[in-house]
DNA sequence: AAAGGCGTCAACCGCGGTTCC
DNA sequence: GGGAACCGCGGTTGACGCCTT
């Protein structure tokens, strides 16, 4: 994958360009179209070396910076539509501040760009400060209000989210489920917690499918989607056809093996019908906003 | 009109993870 | 197996513009 240099003679973390050299600060307009012009050319090639190549005066580092968050040229600019905060809040109540994953599910976001936006943006319209649990050391302080969401889901959001964060850091080789823990399980979680109980009351969702009281969604190695009780047996399970499961559009048959678990955890979460209770908040304080395209 | 406060966002920094030798 | 080289990520900083007083 990567080209060595030459044996590196000192211990420990080389600085990645000589600081003296460098030029920090805002990009200018000439330096921007060196660094695309290269790059369409030649493409980046290793970025410690590219500063020289395109004829730069900028770290590598930098210049690595400056085209994925910038100058990439699909890289989506403009104001976030409501389906992107939407989406931006589902997916940080389950995973935290992993502003790359959360970028990767919005194309033509970047992860830097969203960052902002939700320190910016977003993390003022959550009722509960809370509710950013990531960086929950940061907001130790901040007020809880009244129209907080219940405790209980707060710490089963918590919960879901280190499973799906677990998930995600996984080596694909060990998604199939723990021996002692159900393949299901953090999916589960994600599905009781709070964001998957709007889900599941959603009339859209019930239209669907039929769920039973204390439901739960699991998953099995056909490529059927399969809510159940909790504790059910297998014959209490109802099984639905995969033309059948419109409702979200993303969930293709293919999609609901065991490997791709994770990013079914965050198609669901991302699959909350845009009534639901869980995201009010949202719309409540969007309509000063006026930035949506 | 000027000064200070605040919000936004591009850019930087440092660390962890991965790959290669 | 260990160290070097590199990349990517998340947290932080700082410049700039707007708003308030």
């Amino acid at each position: 994958m990567k080209k060595r240099g030459k044996k590196g003679k000192k211990m420990g973390r080389l600085a990645c360009c000589e600081k003296s050299e460098v030029k920090k600060g805002a990009w200018t307009p000439e330096e921007d179209k060196l660094l695309v012009d290269y790059i369409t050319k030649n493409g980046h090639g290793t970025w410690r070396s590219f500063p020289k190549l395109a004829g730069l005066r900028r770290c590598g580092k930098s210049c690595r910076l400056r085209w994925t968050n910038y100058l990439r040229p699909d890289i989506k600019r403009g104001a976030f539509s409501f389906e992107e905060e939407q989406t931006i809040f589902q997916l940080h109540s389950v995973l935290g501040n992993k502003w790359a994953t959360v970028a990767s599910r919005l194309p033509g976001r970047t992860d830097n760009e969203i960052k902002n936006y939700w320190n910016s943006h977003l993390r003022k319209r959550i009722p509960n400060q809370s509710t950013d649990l990531q960086a929950s050391s940061a907001s130790k302080s901040a007020d809880t209000k009244s129209n907080s969401l219940p405790t209980a889901h707060m710490v089963e959001l918590e919960s879901a989210r280190v499973e799906a964060n677990a998930k995600l850091s996984m080596d694909p080789i060990n998604l199939s489920p723990p021996k002692d823990l159900p393949n299901c399980d953090y999916f589960l979680r994600a599905w009781n917690s709070a964001a998957g109980e709007s889900f599941q009351k959603s009339k859209d969702f019930n239209s669907v499918i039929k769920v039973e009281s204390d439901s739960v969604v699991t998953m099995q190695a056909d490529p059927t989607f399969t809510v159940c009780s909790t504790g059910a047996s297998a014959d209490q399970r109802c099984k639905i056809e995969p033309e059948e499961a419109t409702n979200s559009g993303s969930y293709s048959p293919d999609s609901y093996n065991v490997g791709k678990s994770s990013d079914i955890t965050l198609d669901l979460l991302l699959d909350f019908p845009n009534d639901g209770e869980y995201l009010q908040y949202l719309k409540g304080d969007s309509d000063d906003d006026s930035s949506y395209t």
